[in-house]
DNA sequence: TTGAGGCTACCGAACGCTCGCTCGGTTCGA
DNA sequence: TCGAACCGAGCGAGCGTTCGGTAGCCTCAA
């Protein structure tokens, strides 16, 4: 994790080329996507990944594994890029919520698969697992209470309850992995450019009479 | 749907005192949201409601018919309340989405399980009642659309794409439904002020420079 | 140059178990 | 006497997982 901190600042965040996932998860995520976790046999999983079942167990110890390293992935890239859009948005607290925001659409809309089984498979891990993902969410979501509680306390937000608006924030974004189409009307910066508006609405100063 | 619009308007939209909903629906909503749909065995749904396996095939047909008449029971009672917070509004648009957003809300909130089911089994339910639910969802949303398009039209609002705005609010107030806690430090009516508050100011007029 | 040994990457078949569902009842208030 | 509301036992199918292999490749002493 320090070492992931030292990296941060130098990655790019915003380049979402392709997934590094090895080719048995990334099908695999597409079928988990469809059918979900307890819908999906080890069976279909290895036929979707042109491989026999003990091919399979040959990858991974157990379906659990599978489920449990797409997780795992999908909150180490999110955390990885928010870190890196942290260190490029530097002291000015209104660009690091802009910036926080923009890393989140573009997340949710570029890995809307992966984001959609972080959001939905939650109770298909198993505790330990499930706990290790739960204080991941917990910590992306301190990220953005804490630069929304010093916005505030620095005169920069009207935020009250910074803990309820970055909620309201976060799931604003989060939903994006559910309709987005990159083949639709907006494109993935359009809507992170329109978010952060949003967000900066929500919290912004200036709209107070 | 007609004579639901008649009564509509007389119905009290903010009352949540207790789903009126058959005790082995009542059962099956807790079994499905802790271990999703393909996660629960009959077996599982049938104890939680204190019924053997037949028993409970004596009131629904399937396991599938359980599912479908709990998300449409989600969906009619969201369509319901909605028309009435539409009618108590009467003309006034800025008054229609505070109580369209006041009316998600505490859906969300008071019926939280009903509604983390019909963002989260969609791909559990079979091809005619998923596409019933879809439609569901669409009405509901273009009811909000509809809200900003008009606002934006006559001024009131500030919203260059209704579509788009209307999605981020209804994504926010949905997000409700995965956190809220109902022993919480916030009651489901101050949320509901606080999220009001939120979609006037993504969409109001008076904070433009 | 060869071939034995070990490694990675698989596979066909099958194990024990649980699944959704049903059959043939029983109980009980009307 | 009838129908609504159940239940014990069990059906065939599918589940996650494992066993006992094999094919191909790399290494290295003879």
């Amino acid at each position: 994790m320090t070492g992931d901190q030292e990296t941060a600042a130098r990655m790019d965040w915003r380049d979402f080329d392709e997934d590094p996932l090895p080719p048995l998860l990334r099908t695999a995520v597409q079928t988990f996507v469809t059918h979900g976790y307890h819908g999906t046999s080890t069976r279909t999983l290895a036929s979707a990944a042109n491989m026999s079942v003990p091919g399979l167990y040959h990858h991974f110890p157990s379906k659990q594994a599978i489920i449990v390293a797409i997780m795992d992935h999908a909150m180490a890239d999110l955390w990885r890029r928010s870190e890196a859009a942290l260190a490029e948005a530097g002291a000015d607290l209104e660009q690091q919520l802009q910036l926080h925001i923009e890393c989140l659409v573009l997340f949710h809309a570029h890995r809307k698969e992966l984001a959609f089984l972080a959001a939905t498979e939650l109770r298909s891990l198993e505790p330990v697992a499930r706990a290790r993902h739960i204080a991941a969410r917990d910590r992306q979501e301190r990220m953005l209470v804490e630069i929304l509680r010093a916005g505030a306390s620095h005169g920069v937000f009207v935020a009250p309850d910074p803990r309820q608006s970055a909620r309201a924030m976060i799931t604003m974004c989060t939903g994006v992995s559910q309709w987005f189409d990159a083949a639709g009307p907006l494109s993935a910066v359009e809507i992170a450019a329109d978010y952060a508006g949003y967000a900066e609405r929500i919290v912004g100063r200036e709209h107070r009479p």
